[in-house]
DNA sequence: TAGATTGTTAATCGATTAACAATC
DNA sequence: TAGATTGTTAATCGATTAACAATC
């Protein structure tokens, strides 16, 4: 089997497909490309072109088995698989645990929270709470490999860098910061203000757009 | 003048421009495309075209006075205009405020929440949280033209086009459904799952990209 | 002047879409 | 068979990058 190129594009696409395609009644049995792509509003070509990168179940006529195709996309994401994550700076961790709960479910679990000086014993719910110090010894114990960081400003950088001196391989930006990471490790920054901020501008955006 | 082309990526970089040029110290005159590309890991040519669309206060061997360059970006993002928004689904006004405080100090003001049922005279804090038959005449009484969904399921796309019916013309939605609106409205989706997925797969995928 | 920098035009790259053959 | 659908190859489109002239 030949090596198909998989892009972040694509990274972004699969987990809505596999959303869609299990809200679908079990009573669909086949389900096409057109209309995964009429659901999402992206092209059918590209929900097919996708999909053969992650299962070879397409039939002509009639599209794919639902189920199988489930599958396949789990499968290759890895859903069944759960990544361990630590989050630090755990006045954060509460609301992380509540937005995110959606991908906590499917495959990151977070052990633990770490804050500069928490109080002794301290837990968020179940999530215990440490000290930064002990944040070697336990990604190490716990072979953690997603780090979260919510702490905003310089301190940021330096956490991350920490991070990845402990072998974490994803880096989850939820802070302001600017990051920068070596190249093995996968860094994803959602800053609460950034991305949205085109949200704010459409309007002006539009009409540029219409008179260009 | 002539128009020069708006893209949706160059909505989302020129608010990273501008949180890292105001960072910088009053000390700071003139700021170069090549620092502001090295401190955000992107291209020198890339930021200076983004700028030109912007400003036209580049200068020869100096590069932009950071003051102006400021005013200039936080102009074309109309930073300083204020638009109106309401929430529906009261239940999480507090966390997208709390989580949303950076956009929401820049431009987005959230005058009031929707709910179906809602106790009499509920507020969240100081915003107020109204019936939804309330929501035509409130939208028309106070022109607002942002709309923040966050319920869940297939009553998001009947609120959508609630929403579209009182002319708000942009649409956040922060909850999990696919909404089709139409060419004259703005929208986004924030899933909470779907986009940040990608996190989970990456050790595949950079496998994947390597053998390509 | 020489060097640093901008801004633009052309080239490259990657992703999406169109066209179409293959299949059931 | 005819029709519906997949999957692939080629074309298109848009965004990024390279090359370079212009400027101070």
């Amino acid at each position: 089997m030949e090596i198909k190129k998989i892009s972040k594009k694509l990274m972004k696409r699969l987990p809505l497909y596999l959303e869609y395609i299990k809200s679908l009644p079990d009573s669909a049995v086949y389900i096409s490309s057109a209309k995964i792509a009429a659901a999402l509003g992206l092209g059918a070509v590209m929900v097919r072109k996708d999909l053969a990168k992650v299962s070879d179940g397409g039939r002509c006529k009639l599209g794919y088995i639902r189920t199988a195709l489930i599958r396949d996309i789990e499968v290759f994401l890895e859903v069944t698989s759960t990544r361990r994550a630590i989050l630090i700076g755990a006045g954060n961790l509460d609301r992380v645990i509540t937005d995110c709960a959606g991908i906590l479910q499917q495959g990151i679990h977070i052990l633990a929270g770490f804050d500069m000086d928490p109080a002794p014993e301290t837990t968020c719910g179940e999530i215990p709470i440490y000290a930064m110090n002990k944040l070697f010894s336990f990604c190490q114990a716990y072979n953690v490999s997603v780090g979260i960081i919510t702490i905003p400003g310089e301190d940021a950088q330096r956490i991350c860098n920490r991070l990845i001196a402990c072998d974490v391989d994803t880096i989850w930006n939820l802070s302001n910061a600017h990051l920068t990471v070596p190249d093995h490790v996968c860094l994803r920054t959602d800053s609460p203000a950034g991305p949205l901020t085109p949200l704010l501008v459409h309007p002006k955006a539009e009409a540029a757009q219409r008179t260009a």
